[in-house]
RNA sequence: GCGGCAUUAGCUCAGUCGGUAGAGCACUGGAUUGUGAUUCCAGGUGUCACCGGUUCGAUCCCGGUAUGUCGCCCCA
């Protein structure tokens, strides 16, 4: 068993029953996009590597110990899995001028890959819905993306799922930020922990996040970042925060809410849960209005935030959410060779009566297709044998509570008369729950 | 990347104080010739994750590896 090859570690299959219930959750996830006027955009997996490098900081983690980066042998380039989407949509923006004309909604959904330690809720291949607006310089956008993640969890039928907000400033604001931060904690390094140390020059604004009780009250004296945001950024956050309120949507602002990605400014969000133990964010994004002019393009503003589709599964299904399991609508039994044959024209037939059709393959005997038949969830057996084939008809047999017996039916009307069954029992079914 | 815990049939798990193992569910076949789901009967050698050590003998003890899981780091 283990002589076998194994998927990579953190790179799980996700099996029938499990993609069922992913390709529901994306379902919803589209038409909440296309209620937004959100459209699709799909990128590559690889980029070279130096767009990740730019875009999202040469001392982030990720940058610096997570990426999946090769030379392609064939020519030297330097590769990379994408670890995130964002740079990858801003540099295809870029590249067919996307923006040139008017700002634009975006969406994508796929894989991403990031090298770290898996555990529930985290994994080395993982997958992102990610939203992006370019070109738009908010708070509007940015207030309106918020509210969207609110709808997206009602659609989803999930609660507990809390915003927080914090403000980033810009990136002057935030450089004399840091500068006094790396200062302050300078003069006061004989406090700090090895960990704090280690991150004073490449990241001081983690130090903050520090769980350390030995370190609170150096933290707490610490210069703060809002003391340093000019009016215009103040106004930018106030902003956002009111029509959040207007919509009635409750938040947390969270001071210590830093981005692990270089690139964010002004307004980050994190959407969380206290269900999935330490993987609690489901959702993250920001403003990022220096990354496009950075990356090479025109200055432009833009927000965008992504989704963890893993996290939000697990968080569905600790929620005792389970998809309703729906068969086909018909399952074709058939025994000798001339109702074998007519059974293919039969199943066609319904398919082009838009009747989703099982047709048994493999043989055997009639108990143990009639068997597949109950157990493929199928509403109706349709039923073949050499007296059928030779009238030219078949044995139409609920199995369920559609119809009313098991009846014979002539080839010609067969899909219809089970479409009319099928209405007629959803029909039923929906009176009953009302 | 660091530390803790786990790994027995397709699934969920029990078990052997060291003498190579079981349940439920699922699955397959059958209960008079063409009818499921209910009922009855029958059916499991699974390298007890892998590799090595101790031992007369290890699935059970010890070490390593792999994978999962919990926490840390970080993040979706």
């Amino acid at each position: 068993m283990s002589n076998n090859i194994q998927a990579v570690r953190g790179m799980p299959d996700i099996l029938p029953d499990e993609a069922e219930f992913w390709e529901l959750f994306e379902d919803t996830v589209r038409a909440w996009l296309r209620g937004y006027g959100y459209r699709p955009i799909r990128m590559p997996i690889v980029e070279p590597t130096p767009l990740f490098t730019r875009a999202i900081g040469e001392v982030t983690d990720i940058v610096e110990k997570e990426m999946y980066s090769f030379v392609d042998s064939l020519n030297g380039e330097p590769l990379t899995l994408r670890p995130e989407g964002t740079a990858g949509c801003v540099r295809a923006a870029i590249q067919h001028n996307l923006t040139a004309q008017q700002p634009q909604r975006l969406y994508y959904l796929g894989q991403m890959f990031r090298h770290e330690r898996p555990q529930k809720g985290r994994y080395r291949q993982f997958h992102q819905v990610g939203v992006e607006a370019l070109g738009f310089a908010g708070p509007d956008i940015d207030a309106e993306m918020i509210l969207m993640g609110a709808r997206l969890w009602a659609d989803l039928g999930l609660e507990g799922i809390e915003l927080q907000l914090n403000t980033l400033g810009q990136p002057d604001e935030r450089a004399r930020h840091r500068a006094d931060l790396i200062v302050y904690f300078e003069e006061r390094k004989d406090l700090l922990d090895e960990d704090a140390k280690r991150r004073l020059y490449s990241n001081p604004l983690r130090i903050l996040d520090s769980k350390n009780p030995a370190m609170q009250e150096t933290i707490a004296g610490a210069p703060k970042l809002i003391d340093y945001l000019g009016e215009a950024s103040l106004e930018h956050f106030s902003a956002v925060q009111r029509i959040l309120k207007d919509a009635g949507l409750p938040f947390t602002i969270n001071p210590r809410l830093v981005r692990g990605l270089d690139y964010y400014n002004l307004t980050v969000f994190e959407w969380v849960t206290d269900r999935l133990g330490a993987q609690g964010t489901v959702c993250a994004g920001g403003r990022y209005d220096g990354l496009i002019g950075q990356l090479g393009g025109k200055a432009q503003p833009a927000c965008g935030f992504a989704m963890g589709v893993e996290r939000l599964i697990a968080l569905i299904r600790e929620s005792g959410g389970e998809p309703a399991k729906r068969g086909t609508d018909v399952y074709v039994v058939h025994a000798g060779e001339a109702a074998a044959r007519m059974a293919f024209r039969v199943a066609e037939g319904l398919r082009d009566g838009g009747i989703d059709t099982i047709l048994h393959c493999g043989g055997g005997s009639f108990k143990s297709q009639m068997k597949k038949a109950d157990g493929s969830g199928a509403a109706f057996a349709v039923i073949i044998g050499d007296d059928e084939a030779a009238a030219g008809e078949v044995s139409l047999k609920p199995l369920r509570e559609a119809g009313d017996g098991q009846k014979r039916v002539p080839v010609d009307q067969l899909a219809e008369t089970i479409m009319d069954a099928l209405l007629d029992w959803q029909d039923e079914n929906e009176r009953e729950e009302a």
